[in-house]
RNA sequence: GCCCGGAUGGUGAAAUAGGUAGACACAAGAGACUUAAAAUCUCUCGGCCGUAAGGCUGUACCGGUUCGAUUCCGGUUCCGGGCACCA
């Protein structure tokens, strides 16, 4: 055995080791339970950062370790390569988007399989390529069949410099990123996904979830917003309209109808164009409301203004007549484009009525006939439920007894009704961009939007293109769009928009099962690595609601073709593990305009005060200060990535993953520093040194029962208490950085044993083989050459995990503490069968209680077997 | 703005079901070994008082429940994620 831990040399060992063998190949079997482990696929961007990094260490850890329970392990990895940036380096650097992709996937996957993870290669796949998104554009055809997937008018931020639609990221205070325009919001044609119509299952079946956070459920439950309220109608004035009309609106709070004051409408509404007319000032606020983004932040944090179309409605139950005014806050797409407003109990249409000086009108009190407890002065809206009061024949009705009377009443005028109602809207997949899947769709001048035909699959893109950021280069190509129609044969024009790229990572996982299927999108190897979803699904937590939603959504689409045959499945995954972010500093100095210019940390020095908190930083190379920013997810926008790369260099892989993995738990948050990794490659320099001296003594047998000493005793029960805590650890907790910590304590209580008899030897053998394998999934290359030292000719790999025995853990006596008024003040040792007198007794004679008590009587006595003794004087 | 999280020593963190706050590390300081350095080993390390024994205090802030709260409840502040065209 070398007495150096040279990790370079020693990890292309193990590293070729496992290609020679094919430990990683996943082959359908079963005789055995398979666990499908899943990691999110990356982007390929160019290199690894730290987030792959902990992502798919994670996944190998847990892939790793099942192996070694017995399981049938599949990690298959893939590449989500359709995308913008590889646009955006296309017009930087004058590459095409497709050459550009493939070098990165090139050279990340170098660096995945330099980290040692034990993936399935024969699995690969790549989104941009057309054997994968052939049956993308197979289904999108079906789907479009069925109804599911259909046409309408969308708004898109249009950059009117470039003429070209822009993505919300590259919209900056309502300006172009590379144009510097002001943006406008512009209605295009656009495709749709009916997700709305599995709303209810979406909801509904996140209850099957018990391997899901909380969290995550939570906020899709949110985010799919099931509301029950009602639609309400306000008749037209004639007078002011001229004509006869319903206003829709909808509502949660019928209850506070007899409150509504005015109503609200967005600036494309139907009501809003006709006052324009007349109206100059309208219509130039709403022109006005048309400028900026579409964003939701920033319609929601934007000053909310409105003015008034001189229109007016009736109230439904009052008959009186209510003001119309376009509000910027309300938008067409969303709903009815019209909204109702009581000031008196929204707190939005609260501060909209204060600053126009719009009559607020209190109906809901906190109890029947009382309401001068939320009465003027107004300070705020009365959200709450209550009671209504002021509302003439409403008065005294709680909530739903209100909501109730209030909805007969506008169903016995035919102006309104119960309805259910969703937040989530329908999914729209039509970008206006070339690097992403075709859309399978011909325009024919006859015959209408035809789906191109199977035979005619895959709608292949192009790969030898320019792009200049300006248009879609796919509307510029005749070669790509002039076709026949399929139904008519007569000229037609292909569709040029492609599908925004979260369709291709909606169904990735399921096509891993049969990569090298040519004749069907998913085959029967699908029911068997899904059987009861995959089992452990491991991804960031900003993905939580879109990636991870639409993705419950395909499957489900994919189920109903019938695509899973006899076998059943309904949701996708069965655990899911988000981890936190990889944040890091950011750092920029404001150029021209106030555009800012983000610097690497790496370029960055940090001045930090005696407790060691920043105070300034300077740019290393010319030694000017930067502004220091927030600490935010690593990201290219604010190049605050930090390269494994060099990590790994200097290191080592195992380095890099047991610091990773040390650092932080997986769901945590994990901010960056250099400061650490040295301390993780010591313990790995320390267990190699560790075992070194052992083998150096020559092998023994690891011990397998007799007598043993007091310290050996002892230390034998911390090693299988050890086993025990790393197993819940690893399996059920997913806690990796105290299972670290367990060996690291176990290591320093091995180093501690004095013994030197050929039982201690013995013991120092289990100890160190077991340890070798309580870290394989962590660092596996280390662990493979130090287990080969101590059982020559195995492989680590190939073990099963150490077992506890139970024997070991037996105490005869243990340890309480003693707390007198729930202060800690002593501790008390009892026989490990002592029952609860037998300690009352013993906690009473003990000097520390007798010292406190002063010959007082305890008022009361806890026991908490096996833990502590309070005493309440 | 709305939804979801988070906050514990100089730093990363631990405390698994309400029961010893700070395990395990990093950094720092002191010492041993060494001609020296590196490496390694030993010790100290939340704050205040104390020679010590020990005492008081302390988990963002304010309040509550409990024999006992980092953990549960109500409120506040700050930080992060998401908000439908970044992936």
């Amino acid at each position: 055995m070398q007495e150096k831990y040279q990790p370079q040399e020693i990890e292309l060992a193990a590293q070729a080791h496992w290609n020679k063998t094919g430990a990683a190949r996943a082959v359908e079997d079963t005789t055995k339970p398979k666990y499908y482990c899943l990691s999110m696929f990356p982007y390929p961007s160019g290199k690894l950062h730290m987030g792959h990094v902990r992502n798919y260490t994670i996944g190998d850890v847990l892939s790793r370790f099942h192996k070694m329970l017995g399981f049938n392990v599949m990690q298959p990895m893939g590449w989500d390569a359709f995308g913008m940036p590889a646009e955006n380096a296309a017009i930087q650097n004058n590459v095409p988007p497709a050459q550009w992709t493939y070098s990165n996937i090139d050279y990340m996957k170098g660096q995945l399989n330099r980290l040692g993870f034990a993936i399935d290669w024969d699995r690969e796949l790549a989104t941009c390529k057309p054997d994968y998104y052939r049956w993308e554009q197979w289904l999108f055809t079906r789907l479009y069949e069925k109804g599911l997937i259909y046409k309408r008018l969308g708004t898109v931020n249009w950059d009117p410099e470039d003429q070209t639609v822009l993505a919300n990221e590259q919209v900056i205070d309502g300006r172009g990123w590379r144009s510097d325009a002001l943006i406008e919001k512009r209605e295009i044609p656009m495709y749709y996904m009916k997700i709305t119509a599995y709303a209810d299952e979406l909801l509904a079946d996140l209850d099957q979830l018990g391997g899901w956070p909380e969290q995550v459920k939570t906020m899709q439950k949110n985010w799919i917003g099931k509301s029950f309220g009602c639609d309400v109608g306000f008749p037209y004035d004639k007078a002011s309209i001229g004509t006869d009309g319903v206003l829709k609106v909808y509502t949660t709070r019928p209850d506070t109808l007899m409150g509504a004051t005015y109503v609200a409408v967005a600036a494309e509404h139907a009501l809003a164009t006709q006052a324009a007319k007349t109206n100059p000032a309208l219509h130039e606020f709403i022109e006005e409301c048309k400028r900026g983004g579409v964003a939701e932040a920033d319609m929601a944090t934007m000053e909310k203004r409105g003015m008034p179309t001189g229109l007016f409605v009736v109230h439904p139950l009052n008959g009186e007549q209510l003001p119309v005014w376009v509000a910027n806050y309300v938008l067409m797409g969303y709903g009815e484009g019209a909204v109702m407003a009581v000031p008196a109990h929204d707190e939005r249409d609260y501060a909209f009525a204060t600053k126009y000086g719009l009559e607020i009108r209190m109906v809901i009190g906190s109890q029947a006939g009382a309401y001068s407890d939320v009465a003027a002065p107004w300070q705020e809206a009365y959200a709450d439920y209550g009671v209504c009061v002021n509302s003439g024949k409403y008065d005294g009705l709680k909530f739903q007894a209100a909501f109730d009377v209030i909805a007969g009443d506008l169903a016995a005028k035919g102006l309104g009704e119960k309805k259910t109602q969703f937040r989530l809207r329908d999914w729209g997949i039509s970008r206006q961009r070339y690097w992403g899947c075709p859309i399978p769709i011909i325009h024919c001048p006859s015959c209408g939007d035809v789906p191109v035909p199977d035979e005619q699959l895959p709608v292949v893109l192009p790969e030898n293109v320019t792009v200049t950021g300006a248009g879609s280069p796919l509307a510029k190509m005749p070669e790509f769009y002039e076709c026949s129609c399929p139904k008519c044969g007569k000229p037609a024009r292909r569709e040029t928009d492609t599908m925004d790229t979260f369709v291709e990572s909606s169904w990735y996982f399921l096509r891993y099962c049969c990569p090298d299927n040519d004749k069907a999108m998913v085959d029967e190897r699908v029911n068997y690595w899904c059987k009861g979803g995959i089992d452990q699904y491991i991804g960031g937590i900003e993905h939580a609601i879109l990636h991870l939603l639409y993705s419950r959504f395909w499957t489900k689409l994919m189920r109903d073709a019938g695509l899973f045959g006899a076998g059943k499945l309904d949701e996708p995954f069965a655990h899911l593990l988000t981890q936190g972010m990889v944040v890091a500093p950011t750092f920029y100095r404001e150029g021209e305009g106030g555009k800012k210019e983000w610097i690497n940390p790496a370029d960055v020095e940090l001045i930090c005060d005696e407790r060691g908190r920043p105070v300034t930083a300077t740019l290393r190379t010319d030694g000017q200060p930067v502004v220091i920013g927030g600490t935010e997810k690593m990201s290219k926008s604010k190049n605050n990535g930090v390269d494994p790369q060099a990590l790994i260099d200097q290191f080592g892989a195992d380095t890099a993953r047991l610091f990773i993995m040390f650092a932080s738990p997986p769901d945590q948050s994990l901010e960056w520093s250099d400061a650490g990794v040295e301390g993780a490659f010591r313990f790995l320099k320390r267990v190699w040194r560790i075992v070194f001296e052992h083998v150096s003594g020559g092998l023994v047998a690891a011990y397998a029962g007799g007598e043993l000493s007091a310290e050996l005793k002892t230390f034998r029960r911390q090693l299988h208490q050890a086993i025990g805590k790393i197993t819940d650890d690893y399996g059920r907790r997913k806690q990796f950085n105290t299972a670290i910590a367990a060996v690291m304590e176990l290591l320093n209580a091995y180093a501690k044993l004095t013994e030197d008899s050929p039982a201690a030897r013995a013991v120092r053998q289990e100890t160190l083989e077991a340890v070798a394998l309580l870290l394989y999934p962590i660092v596996p290359h280390v662990c493979e050459a130090l287990y080969a030292e101590l059982k020559p000719g195995q492989a680590a790999g190939a073990q099963l995990f150490p077992k506890t025995d139970q024997t070991a853990l037996v105490q005869d006596e243990i340890e309480l503490m003693l707390q007198i008024n729930g202060k800690l003040r002593g501790s008390l040792r009892v026989p490990a069968t002592a029952d609860k007198a037998a300690i009352e007794a013993a906690a009473l004679a003990n000097d520390v209680a007798q010292k406190h008590l002063e010959g007082q009587t305890p008022k009361k006595l806890i026991v908490v077997p096996g833990r502590l003794v309070n005493i309440v004087v």
